[in-house]
DNA sequence: ACAATCTTTCCTGTTT
DNA sequence: GAAACAGGAAAGATTG
């Protein structure tokens, strides 16, 4: 558990799970993480100044330079501090960083699915001039943290992939072509389509991310080695 | 450079 | 017949 763990010592994933964590906390929407910016290790995160953090989240900064640093020197997070509502009032101020979005040419007239495209306003802020460890083009998340991510924003993901049952992990595409063209615009492969998409998902059976859910089309389980679905999670 | 992982691509066959 | 589902094979991409 990352808890347990010196965050010098984390990896990329441990990192995540502990943004992941943090925004569940303050019960934010898991679209404002700017995960892109923190495709890092726990040693490159333990770099980064109050002002990388601001460069990377905005005003969310200042709330993961906190905990961070509680974690730091505590051991544990002194998250409880802040009230969800002080916080809350905090990103709402911030401009419209977290919804940039254009409509541009995404097929399937998917309006507004594009969570992806929320690095390109922060890595504009970014410029120039740093050292610090926040990637450029970080390729973090994996087919179906991709998937789970889209299941947990449905606020601002229109119908694309919708759960079936939140508990069980039970979920169903809706436009299974417009989530093979999102998919394949964050591997920068246009040609990506749900045929190919879904032979990945069948390679999730083996290794237990994934449960087959049988007579059921475009419907899938997660399994037991899927993390970060549950509401219990948080 | 290498090897382990995780896809991506293609394909043939089956099912809904 | 059109989409999905199933997997095998092999190539490609990323990362430790």
């Amino acid at each position: 558990m990352w808890q347990e763990t010196h965050p010098q010592l984390w990896s990329k994933f441990q990192v995540w799970e502990w943004l992941q964590q943090t925004f569940d906390v303050h019960q934010l929407d898991a679209t404002c993480i700017p995960f892109q910016n923190f495709d890092i290790d726990g040693g490159q995160l333990c770099t980064m100044s109050l002002q990388d953090f601001t460069r990377a989240a905005g005003s969310m900064g200042q709330i993961l330079y906190h905990s961070l640093t509680e974690l730091k020197w505590n051991g544990h997070c002194g998250n409880e501090l802040f009230s969800p509502v002080d916080i809350k009032t905090e990103i709402d101020e911030l401009p419209c960083m977290l919804h940039p979005f254009k409509e541009d040419s995404c097929f399937y007239d998917c309006t507004n699915t594009d969570l992806l495209d929320i690095k390109a306003p922060y890595q504009a802020s970014m410029g120039q001039s740093t050292s610090n460890p926040v990637t450029q083009d970080p390729r973090g998340t994996h087919l179906w943290e991709f998937i789970r991510d889209i299941l947990l924003n449905p606020e601002r993901n229109p119908d694309l992939i919708k759960w079936e049952d939140r508990t069980e992990g039970i979920f169903r595409f809706l436009k299974s072509e417009a989530v093979a063209q999102l998919w394949g615009k964050k591997k920068n492969n246009s040609s990506m389509t749900y045929e190919k998409l879904s032979r990945a998902m069948r390679y999730y059976y083996k290794r237990e991310i994934l449960e087959r859910v049988d007579g059921r089309r475009l419907v899938y389980k997660f399994g037991r080695n899927a993390r970060g679905w549950r509401e219990s999670d948080k």
